[in-house]
DNA sequence: TGCGATTTATTGACGCGTAAACTATTTGCG
DNA sequence: CGCAAATAGTTTACGCGTCAATAAATCGCA
């Protein structure tokens, strides 16, 4: 896997502090957990983690049911993790389970009324929590973060 | 905490899709966590966790021995979980412990030379993928990148 | 001096992400 | 039809992050 012998393996040594690419990416993994952790802190009263923040706005988005892997297809998450997810939301009352008829290997989750109502108290405060984290960007300062951020996102599928 | 009422509360289900502001939030999550999944396969490949990979690099930096809480405070990390994670690099011979015969509640950790020959030939590869995610930015963008990202971090420290 | 508060670190409980193995169901191909 | 392969989901095992509680050592102040 190692690159074959070259010059600048001699050198890996003591480099100053590397390139402005690994400036970039630190600055970028630095402020993403900087702001997550503000959202885990404000979802976190409201009794949710992150992640099933994220399962009941998605569910909530589709409308109705949903097939379970489709749900961990539209996270960063992995298949597995989804199962416990959706175990916890079921036991706190804010989605349901039902087993499709049509193909009985899927399992369909949709909110329930309470897991809605939950979420609908959280969109004032999750609004105001991403004007508060990037409000003090102008718009232009926005938009270009945005086009950076996506633009960034295209050099990662290509190794495989 | 909520808002006294207002008349967006009345209009607060169905928008559109939000804000300026939550979009550039959500891409900065998404494309800090596309990144975050590179590098931890990368570290894996050598048998390592990125919180693991942070450590060691902390530590090589540092040079010396380092207080645990230290080593924590330089992290995203909150305290407890340092302790198992310096546990786990000692039992792989990464790392090595030593209280402080001054202060006997202080424990230092330092890095060993097989965990510093480890960090090192990773120094090339992480490099590389670096490059390969930030690369196909200018040095133009990547730094304006820096500035806007920097810039998001400071809003972030203001509610308690 | 002595006793409470603070600091440093650890432990335990819980939730999440990932990989690997497994179950149940459906599909496909001979 | 019948059995292998694919698909949907779960379980298990491990590491990490967070909170709350605890232990050990030190500090501080009466």
């Amino acid at each position: 896997m190692a690159a074959p012998r070259r010059l600048k393996d001699e050198l890996k040594k003591r480099l100053p502090f590397d390139s402005l690419e690994q400036e970039a990416s630190l600055n970028l993994a630095r402020t993403a957990d900087r702001h997550q952790i503000a959202f885990a802190r404000l979802f976190r009263e409201y009794g949710l983690t992150p992640s099933q923040y994220n399962v009941l706005r998605i569910l909530r988005g589709e409308g109705g049911p949903m097939p379970i892997l489709e749900i961990a297809g539209r996270m960063v998450a992995a298949v597995p993790g989804i199962t416990g997810l959706v175990d916890r939301l079921e036991a706190m009352g804010l989605v349901c389970r039902e087993r499709s008829t049509e193909d009985r290997r899927v399992v369909f989750a949709s909110i329930t009324p309470r897991g809605s109502a939950l979420i609908g108290r959280l969109d004032q405060p999750v609004a105001e929590l991403h004007g508060r984290l990037m409000g003090h960007l102008s718009k232009a300062e926005q938009a270009e973060l945005i086009r950076l951020l996506e633009k960034a996102r295209q050099g990662e599928g290509e190794t495989g």
